[in-house]
DNA sequence: CTATAAATAGTAATAAATACTAGACAATAT
DNA sequence: ATATTGTCTAGTATTTATTACTATTTATAG
């Protein structure tokens, strides 16, 4: 179920963008690869076929596709590294907006369906990362 | 209940590591708050009381810590802004060791206790983030 | 077709993290 | 006490990710 260049072109339009080029190539590529690619994943791929492409292009219309709801960012947690002076595990819970982190204590395992090929054994079900808005930002 | 100096030298040494000045502050400063830390906060912190402290020591504290277990990294994930191309909310599965990124489907709320002051509704208890170790990596 | 507002490319700047090296320090053996 | 060994720290340099800036190009409304 590939998406044509039409129907992206589209999407895209829907979403007040306009449907460029590049941003059709950009949202092409996410939607047809499962990895979760990173700005520079994208940009490695699509510089092939665009090679006038800059880096800069990458970045723009990933952070313009996620304030349109086109796509979404999964780390939108913090690109810095954070520590926690308790080893032991725990969930947390990270303010989209504020970048806090909060404790969250209790253990439980969430039911959630395991793909295809792949161990519940491995999943670390009392170190999750929940996402949210803290009070203070609400 | 502040740790004690001799208290912390103990636990470091129980580590398998030499309890140096700055590896006792370090790791003081990071049980002494709740804001889980990043590398650049915990220096600008202890800089006034270890003037020729450098960023380094705090880097490579911080990653031996981890090593050793006394503390623990919260956003092992990974430095990258990473994206999905479907904006649905889900879950997903984040391998600490290759940074894969995997979706998980279901939704369901973890029985975690939620923390005074704090409001369970500003909670994205559908994009949670699980942590663990891929087919891959075991 | 033209005007205009938005988007891109390219370069430069910033910031986080890592690599490397020399020197400091501590523990132990001599 | 002195020498020896290995570990740790500071300081600088590098790498890498991201953002900022600006001139040019492109998409689309009029």
């Amino acid at each position: 179920m590939e998406n044509t260049n039409q129907e992206l072109a589209v999407q895209i339009r829907n979403a007040g963008l306009k449907p460029t080029a590049q941003r059709i190539a950009i949202l092409k590529e996410l939607l047809s690869r499962t990895d979760h690619p990173g700005a520079d994943m994208v940009y490695k791929k699509l510089k092939g076929d665009y090679p006038s492409l800059s880096m800069n292009t990458i970045y723009l219309n990933l952070e313009t596709f996620v304030r349109q709801g086109v796509i979404q960012r999964i780390n939108n947690l913090t690109n810095l590294g954070r520590f926690d002076g308790n080893p032991a595990p725990h969930h947390h819970f990270i303010c989209v907006q504020c970048k806090k982190i909060i404790d969250l204590h209790g253990v439980s395992l969430p039911d959630v369906e395991i793909p295809e090929g792949f161990d519940i054994a491995n999943i670390f079900t009392d170190q999750m990362q929940l996402n949210g808005v803290c009070i203070d930002c609400n």
